[in-house]
DNA sequence: GTTCCTGCAAATCCTTTGCAAGTTC
DNA sequence: GAACTTGCAAAGGATTTGCAGGAAC
């Protein structure tokens, strides 16, 4: 990640509290700042486990506060996978979907304009107004297609 | 749904139960037929309440495991919403991907050859192996979006 | 008889909520 | 000091599992 990104996430984030009347925490800025240096798609947990690192007295229940107001503030998104949701940065991204490995967990992204504009059209034909999608294609990734019947690791 | 269909489901359970040695049960006969009347998109409550009126004392449990077979017959799919799982009978179905109203909660069939053939192409081009996906849009369905800010029925 | 099924209650898993104590403004 | 936060424990909701009793083969 590029030094000094995340700044304008940052203020952002302060913007919204301001304009919402709330407050400011260590524990926010903690989180806020743990979830921004990681590129990958983070687990309530597995950013809960790097915030612990720092401050091992912060718990999963403010993570998972912390992650609401990070939505709500156009910082985050969800991404809701099966058992559970992942989470990865949103600010100035484009929109994009998934392929998610069953064998390794990882996660690739694609976007696609044809997709999407096929999907508006099929929507706007019955009259469907479209909030949001998840789009979402599971299989093995190029490295555990290549490793034949081994066995999976973890997930 | 026509008049005798159903038949052959029965016949492909029937089938699935002796190949895997598996046992015949009033349950599940009652089960799969309930299963099969539908066309809606049933959770495991809605099948488990159509269940129990014909036999009050066929316990939810029981549903889930059958659903479970159903699926590994190839009879059903389960559909990963976000709360709870849907069911639709998959049994010489074509694929096909869904629209599902946020406001009264009702799920739209769709599907379009160019999306998948898009999507087979990127994976292609990555080297990734496809297993299967999962492709919903949210949103309102053309009466929910016709009726303006009125109140959210059901979920 | 052996093996499979069933229903109940208990257990899981992820996520949310109640609450008393601690912070921020 | 009022209002918001936090962490813990408990609650929730969907789904699974342990188990003893009951069917099917």
């Amino acid at each position: 990640m590029k030094v000094g990104a995340g700044r304008e996430e940052k203020e952002v984030f302060a913007a919204y509290i301001a304009k919402n009347r709330l407050k400011r925490s260590g524990q926010r800025e903690v989180i806020l700042d743990t979830f921004l240096r990681q590129e990958r798609h983070l687990s309530v947990d597995d950013l809960h486990q790097l915030v612990q690192k720092r401050r091992p007295e912060i718990g999963r229940t403010t993570v998972y506060r912390t992650l609401k107001l990070l939505q709500a503030a156009g910082l985050a998104q969800e991404l809701a996978l099966d058992g559970q949701s992942r989470f990865e940065r949103e600010y100035k991204r484009a929109h994009h979907d998934h392929f998610i490995c069953k064998s390794c967990g990882d996660i690739l992204e694609f976007s696609n304009p044809e997709i999407e504009r096929i999907q508006d059209e099929i929507a706007a034909g019955i009259g469907f107004v479209i909030e949001g999608h998840r789009h979402q294609i599971f299989g093995l990734c190029r490295r555990c297609a290549a490793r034949p019947p081994r066995e999976a690791a973890r997930r």
